[in-house]
DNA sequence: GTGTAATCGAGACGGTACGTCGAGTCTTCAG
DNA sequence: CTGAAGACTCGACGTACCGTCTCGATTACAC
């Protein structure tokens, strides 16, 4: 959930920074964005729905938190959904990729694993089911999130299952995209209603939905 | 999701109303509580966030709306929340009962059905995202959400597939409680982030998880 | 420059307090307006001016300062210059009152003697040169000052000659409002520029546009 | 009010211009001041304060309108008022001198006709005017404008009246100091109040004030 | 009957956060 | 060394709701 000063600006387009003084972080402000700040912001909206949860994640909490002027969140974030967005997938990125590549049996059922533990055990977690509530409450948030990580990452997931189901190593009695909910579905519907999603659920839904049939 | 005033109080104790004068509501106020101000306050909140998102449920706007003061919303609920938990109970109660008595597998599959079409289609169906949704800002919807809500609908449903397997009409190969969060989870999940539940989607899910496998 | 909170509502038409339970004080607040926070704007405003300046004249400080809600200030006055107004004529009618009945030739010159003093002596007096200030940046404060302050004031002024010229202890040579400007001008104009105005420059305005030649 | 390049450099001590290259307006920018950056800056302050009043005269606004950056104007200003001061100082030389040499009674009377006319009509005169209003509100503007302004003139005023008295066309009964007050009181307060000041209330003043009595 | 008590609409109050604007400082880049 | 560009911190703007309060009117029940 930490992000480091060293990673490349998420937001907009205008990425490059000009490699950053490697020593220094003593030059502070001028004409090309503080990058500096962004993560101030960053891990300050990180903290503040941790600690204290959504209510108490406003813009002028963040600023405070981050040492930073309200007008310099305005200037790059639309509003402080983007800015859990950022982390969100940063995190999500690092914590719970989708394997690539050779895929095996073993390696749905531990992403799954690993998602459900993201989703109920890791704080990043929290930012995850955070923007899923807040799509619900503005078409705004949910615009963005979906186009931003919920659509991107169902990509991955599908994919991931028609690679396995290519390599003969899962066999569906549903299509891929009842598939993709039918496993999602009920982690991140547990992890909405405060339950738990021990590994033996995750296995037992891998396996009752996605292991073939000894018969015949 | 419309409610009229001559059901019973589910707020608070004192719950049945002198009848309601039959000519008129030109008796304002007295010593009892206005079931029409209690009526106006659930319609208002109501058609605030089918019409204009929770972002516009505010106290004062519900209050404007009903033409009740806002004190009067202070006095009866705790917070606005309970409002909409006030409406969502009667309206789910009211739209997709949970099966009594005998059960059959369709009878199940058709509840489903129902549920899901309820979350997609039926503004009510809106009120039970939303309340999903605060859940994850907020603790204290969590609980109360969870205690007058969630609980007793999840023990309904829980016993449900329990006389249907006592029935022998279902044959499921994941406990009762996994089996709940497998159908009941890839369901809401679908409506939260915006997608459709057919028919076609439910079936299949019914079909996978419950039904007696053919072999041998 | 004080005001208590005896005194009558001057914004707004509704004056009228319910005699404001003599003891107490501890009766905050309500359905009516709050006497004690509109006193303690009007002091606040003044204390902040005389002892800050205009520049320190921001709603804000003056809510701060007041101990009073920011929307407290807006809900009663359109902006800090009618603060100022209603201090202004309060506190110009108590210091320095234009002097009706009976007017001999000393009245006059009193009187403007006091308004010299009052304008660069007295605290009070920096509102008014405040306000003639403000009027040039802002119409609208140009339109409300004349329209509750300068316009009356002027008209008693101009009032106090005709009755001295009627009295015959006055000769001007000049037509009434030429005189008023001739004598007010210079006092205003010297308290703007931060000069003095000595008892001594009145009088010889006084005795040289106002006293009777003694030419045959 | 219009202020052409080739004017001197009021501001700053390095007032000289390379004679600005003759054949264009493309070398822009270099190490020496920037003659077209100064003008078009007062320009476009004495265009706001015209058009849009004291309120929209911002930095910001006057960088914007003459397409230069805020810094150029922090560079070599002190603050807006400074900018004003330059363009008064400029204007009120221009279009209301004092007289020097020989004078007469009608040169007074003109030059007093000629200075209400500055102020009540002419838009630099709203400079002067508006100067006046801010040096209330600040005592660096009080300061500057005395000493830049205020006093020189008040200076060449007294001078004039000085050496018409020396010349016999004039014989006021009170101090020249009193005498100046007198005469450029009432105009600058008729000026402040929106008032118009008309010839034959100059030439009153002027009467009542300076012209020899009769007497014997 | 006549208090007494609880209701209701209305709306003022002290607060907090909103999203915007301008101030004045600083840094980069091009001439 | 200049000027244009623009990011930065800071603080005020005027608005919207929050949750609490006090009012005056209304009505039912207990005495």
């Amino acid at each position: 959930m930490r992000l480091d000063a060293s990673t490349p600006l998420p937001t907009g387009t205008l990425s490059r920074m000009p490699v950053v003084n490697s020593e220094s972080r003593r030059a502070r402000s001028g004409n090309r964005r503080d990058e500096a700040a962004r993560v101030a912001v960053l891990h300050a909206a990180d903290d503040l729905l941790v600690e204290h949860g959504f209510g108490a994640l406003t813009i002028e909490a963040i600023a405070r938190r981050a040492g930073v002027a309200k007008q310099t969140i305005y200037r790059w974030w639309p509003s402080k959904v983007e800015i859990l967005l950022d982390t969100l997938i940063e995190d999500s990125d690092k914590h719970v990729p989708v394997p690539t590549g050779e895929v095996t049996a073993d390696g749905v059922r531990d992403y799954l694993r690993g998602f459900a533990r993201f989703l109920t055990g890791d704080p990043a977690g929290k930012v995850l089911l955070t923007l899923i509530a807040q799509a619900q409450h503005d078409p705004g948030t949910a615009g963005s999130f979906h186009e931003r990580y919920l659509g991107p990452r169902r990509d991955q997931e599908r994919d991931l299952l028609a690679r396995a189901l290519d390599a003969g190593v899962i066999a569906p009695r549903l299509g891929l995209d009842e598939v993709v909910d039918a496993l999602v579905g009920p982690i991140v519907y547990r992890a909405l209603v405060g339950a738990a999603v021990p590994d033996a659920l995750v296995d037992a839904l891998v396996d009752d939905l996605l292991r073939p049939r000894p018969e015949s």
